[in-house]
DNA sequence: TCTGAATTCAAACGCTCGTTTGAAGGGATT
DNA sequence: AATCCCTTCAAACGAGCGTTTGAATTCAGA
């Protein structure tokens, strides 16, 4: 094998960008195998075709999230909750806002949550995001201990979302927003969510007769 | 003209149907044709094409809105801050569990909001959408008089993603969640995003140090 | 040097897409 | 009855899609 390696990888790369720019369904093969300089065939050859590229692609953006993030749980264990929250909003926005790997990943998640193609259906049941384990280790510091299975999921689902409404925020930038969009920005939206989310969080612990309990749901993490 | 209308007002019922489902590039001209049992071409001669449809489409959806909603400024008016919110969260969450019209133009806005089509940037830019206005009056009762516009839009676009995290619910059947998605659970689901939603929003009045003022911008109504 | 497997390549296949075409219906008006 | 316009229809067009094909290329190991 001359250079196999290159092909594949530059693939996968291309596939990252381009997947995370218009999802699964919108990302065509051409496009990425001209992006990788590559012959149309080779996704077939290297990955069996276009689901097994995205299956790598997830792959990829999973440990991509995991050696870029730097939210880990060391790091989340000495914090408090409004700073843990702090942390998790501001990562999230810097990403979204440069563009990087750890932003890709984040945009392909976001594309699933509208349009869940059949492929990360299939990965979200063999394969835990760590993004779900950060966001439940956030949302914990605001939990009581023994809350609910679904109240647990419904915070960190939560939680997971307070994000993706500002994705691509210079669509702010049209009508009929007409804001102005810079680094200014934001910050200050930043600061809005952080606060927002802490408050918002906050409510869990407060009012236990609320509680759901349908019996016979175990913690997410069981 | 025989029956002109009937062909006309089918095609735009299962457009509805369709583009709420699938998204507006999702959604074919063959589907919405086979559904409405009309001719292919009758798209193109009654809209003159799928955008033409798509923007019937948005412009039937905003009409259903303002009739089938029962959040008006009227009633709105005599309400406080939570009564508004938790009336606004759960309309749109048993809208979006029933799938009736008014749901299917809460789906329609959520495609909008992750792949927007030109279509929709183009009526954005010149009509008014309704649950902007309904988001708004909802939110100013939580926010100081003379609250920034950038605030004001922060909180409204944030007000109205609250709930699309939530959007098919029967997702959270699947794995990893394997959540039991009853009647019982959306009312929970009401309570939960209801309190945060009140408790996030009254973060704006608290602390106006944060007030983001990057000059010369006004309010979003004016 | 020869062999054989791995990799690349241009071209084509079969499919779905939105749209166009031109003929065919079918009441209303003359 | 003849004309007109509005509407419907089956069929086809051209483009893009993911995938397949089979030959050409490359190169390590015998």
């Amino acid at each position: 094998m001359s250079r196999p390696v290159e092909t594949r990888d530059s693939l996968l790369e291309a596939a990252i960008a381009v997947f995370s720019a218009k999802g699964f369904e919108g990302g065509s093969v051409r496009e990425i195998t001209q992006a990788a300089k590559a012959n149309q065939a080779a996704i077939n050859y290297h990955f069996g075709g276009k689901e097994g590229l995205y299956r790598e692609v997830l792959k990829a953006s999973v440990q991509a999230f995991a050696d870029l993030s730097p939210l880990d749980a060391d790091r989340l264990a000495d914090m408090d909750g409004p700073q843990a929250v702090d942390t998790f909003i501001r990562t999230q926005l810097k990403a979204l806002n440069r563009r990087d790997q750890l932003g890709r990943f984040m945009r392909i998640f976001t594309w699933e949550t509208l349009t869940r193609s059949q492929v990360f259906i299939d990965f979200l049941a063999t394969e835990k995001l760590p993004i779900f384990g950060v966001a439940e280790l956030v949302v914990r510091k605001f939990l009581p201990a023994d809350t609910e299975r679904g109240d647990l999921w419904i915070a960190v689902l939560w939680l997971l979302s307070q994000i993706e409404t500002f994705i691509r925020p210079e669509r702010l930038e049209g009508p009929p927003f007409n804001l102005k969009i810079n680094q200014a920005f934001i910050e200050h939206l930043g600061d809005r969510l952080s606060a927002m989310t802490v408050a918002a969080l906050s409510t869990f612990g407060a009012d236990q007769r609320r509680s759901f309990s349908p019996a016979s749901q175990a913690a997410p993490s069981s």
